[in-house]
DNA sequence: CAATTAATTGACACGGTGTAAAGTTGACAC
DNA sequence: GTGTCAACTTTACACCGTGTCAATTAATTG
């Protein structure tokens, strides 16, 4: 090989990264390039299309981040409820990671099908977790009388999902502690039978 | 006047209305313009852009709709906990018939600003209705001790948002009653003391 | 040296928005 | 009737961003 093709590939993730990351809104290809310090095409000969590029970036953030393993120490809680408050503040702590890609996504999940499956591939992951904190909470006989594993799982997987994160912390100006703290106490207010 | 420019105004709007709720995804200024059966250029001499087209019809929907009439009921109730429960109904009530026009000016809201502010402007709207009924709680001293007027409103806010909204009725298949119930559960359990 | 492969350059097609200009049609006034 | 005004049509085009194609350059390796 003339040059590392995949040395290069790590910059553009990098970059992509990066730029997605620093809010500066528009990402195009163009921009990307720029920043790698590449040509445009050069872009297109390791990513055939800006969703695949996006995808790849995702994943790459993914194992730097290394967000299984995070999730997984969740499991490790002995109580139901310990391990909800665990899921929370793994998942919750990693939103801000992944929020400038999460953004650039769902910016492309109407027009674009390969987006959107990867969107929804992320979140069917939050929501097996989602599942798991719920079993472990209904083993427990914790889980409130009137809601079924099903439901419950529906409410965490949207209390906790990226869109409630940027309003609270982006928009309403919360801290990500007092974020982590309030979709705690609401998450145990919503799912936990009172005793 | 050749014809009525009021009339087909209207025609515009009303299209508009129904392509977007009909869920067709791609709505785009050459498809409004075959719907009402017109020429695309027709529709720029009425709308210079998309984006005021979308604004101007959730304008039309709000006035059709009554949206304001409805929020306005909810400040008839006497105690606060009543009046959250009915400003939860009237809002919530209203996502379905505006959650069309919603999806289009979120998914412009990254490209276009005059699209972004349109739709905050709605979502103001809302907060402020979630700031009456927040206030209306704290007067009655049901506010839970450990959270301000501000932080709860946040929450509320957050909580009735149209994203939680369609996660909960368009992903997961919850009913509309579903959908309030839990949201009336879930908001009571997050703002009010516990007494 | 020859082969291979990364990357460059420049051109172009496509889809969707928005613009510009000239022509058509109908209602109404006088 | 003729003239005028305004709504609307038709056609053409500019712009932007994505994605494609082909020809070329340059570096590494056997």
């Amino acid at each position: 090989m003339s040059r590392d093709s995949s040395a290069t590939r790590a910059r553009i993730l990098d970059c992509t990264w990066n730029l997605l990351e620093s809010g500066d809104k528009k990402v195009r290809m163009a921009d990307v390039a720029k920043a790698v310090g590449v040509s445009r095409q050069a872009l297109y000969l390791h990513f055939p299309t800006r969703a695949e590029l996006l995808i790849a970036t995702t994943r790459h953030i993914d194992s730097v981040k290394n967000v299984d393993a995070r999730l997984a120490e969740s499991r490790a809680a002995t109580s139901g409820r310990e391990r909800l408050e665990a899921f929370i503040s793994a998942w919750g702590g990693y939103i801000p990671e992944i929020h400038g890609v999460s953004v650039a996504l769902r910016s492309m999940y109407d027009n674009d099908a390969e987006a959107e499956e990867a969107w929804n591939d992320r979140m069917q992951a939050v929501r097996h977790g989602c599942v798991a904190a719920v079993a472990a909470l209904a083993s427990d006989k914790m889980l409130r009388p009137d809601l079924n594993v099903e439901v419950a799982t529906d409410l965490l997987w949207t209390l906790l999902s990226v869109e409630n994160w940027e309003r609270l912390v982006r928009d309403c100006g919360w801290s990500q502690a007092e974020y982590e703290s309030h979709i705690k106490r609401l998450s145990e207010a919503a799912l936990l039978a009172k005793d």
